[in-house]
DNA sequence: CGCTGATATGTACGATCGTACGCATCATGG
DNA sequence: CCATGATGCGTACGATCGTACATATCAGCG
């Protein structure tokens, strides 16, 4: 339509190295607002101010473009939720951290909670989604394991997962205190 | 295609109450399958053995369509869910049935467990389906909440989904024993 | 300053989509 | 047994999709 690519100024855009990275970040703000159901080659060009034959020269096809997408989503939001642990220093602030980061230090946005489900869809399905998936869990459970046990840091990854679906659905507000309540009842007392 | 409806037997289908039913329990097999992304008029007609025409004859469009569908495996899973809480007498007993639903009672197959995801990220974006969702959440956690305070029904029921994610994702064998300990924390002692 | 190979772009094509709509089919009242 | 209205079906249409490919554009070199 407008602005495929014939209103944009004939500007020079060779050697352009940002390119790339443009269209993963502006496939995740289609992904964000219409889905992945609704995210196509065209959509996202436009949204990347890049003509559509840019979309099969940088990405051999739409999987490649969202494993790349959903690759940068993942890596960026496990790189806050590492830094957030790492400032802890005994096991109280840990428990303060994990709480923090439910209550929406790192799951501030709906956007990053609608990713975040775009990307669980796709990995429950197919496998080659779920490296993705692997990767990130690993490095939260690895940051989570800093401060607790492995059991303990696993049920801490779960409670996370399951009030950040909560947060997504919910039209409740969520109760910091409940939220700190539970991280007590579940890595309160080491054992 | 092949079996569009040309393949079939031009039998009478006049006044077939079963035929809105069939068409919905085909579109989860083809969302189970294909994921939302993938569900068309064409494919799920396809699968339910009807006519393409009979898709617009009896939905409005797409939307009514998922909303019926996953309205439908909502309720069937809550009831599930219901069942086998209700069949616990002793508090003992519900922690033990949350555990057993959390390793495989209820999400038992993968299938459940993509459509799930499926709902839940549709429900991320769109309020509609939200409705879904909610119904589905104020169900569950009343059952919890005839065994379990308000607050510990919140915990658990996100113990739940989060544990169903790991699940889903995780390539690794979930761990009952682990999946008790967890109940216990958060249940275990009354306050 | 002209040549050239690498790089990026615009367009065209075949497939598939959702949906509207005219026609066939049957249950029913006379 | 026939006329008739309600009900269900097949098809055709415009839009949009992913992708291939010929063409335009520029950095670097002689």
């Amino acid at each position: 339509m407008a602005g495929d690519g014939g209103g944009r100024a004939a500007r020079s855009r060779r050697h352009d190295p940002q390119r790339r990275d443009r269209i993963v970040a502006a496939c995740l703000e289609v992904i964000a607002e219409h889905g992945v159901a609704g995210t196509s080659h065209r959509r996202v060009a436009a949204a990347a101010d890049v003509p559509l034959g840019s979309m099969t020269y940088h990405f051999s096809g739409m999987d490649e473009l969202l494993r790349a997408a959903f690759g940068r989503f993942a890596s960026s939001v496990a790189e806050r939720f590492e830094r957030r642990l790492a400032a802890a220093a005994t096991a109280a602030d840990a428990r303060q951290a994990v709480a923090s980061i439910i209550v929406g230090e790192v799951f501030g946005s709906r956007r990053d909670l609608v990713l975040t489900h775009e990307l669980y869809t796709l990995a429950a399905r197919e496998p080659a989604f779920r490296a993705v998936t692997n990767a990130w869990m690993r490095r939260s459970r690895a940051a989570l394991e800093r401060h607790f046990d492995t059991t303990t840091a696993l049920m801490l990854d779960a409670l996370i997962e399951g009030l950040t679906i909560h947060e997504a659905l919910g039209t409740q507000p969520r109760d910091p205190a409940l939220v700190r309540l539970a991280v007590d009842r579940l890595a309160g007392q080491p054992e």
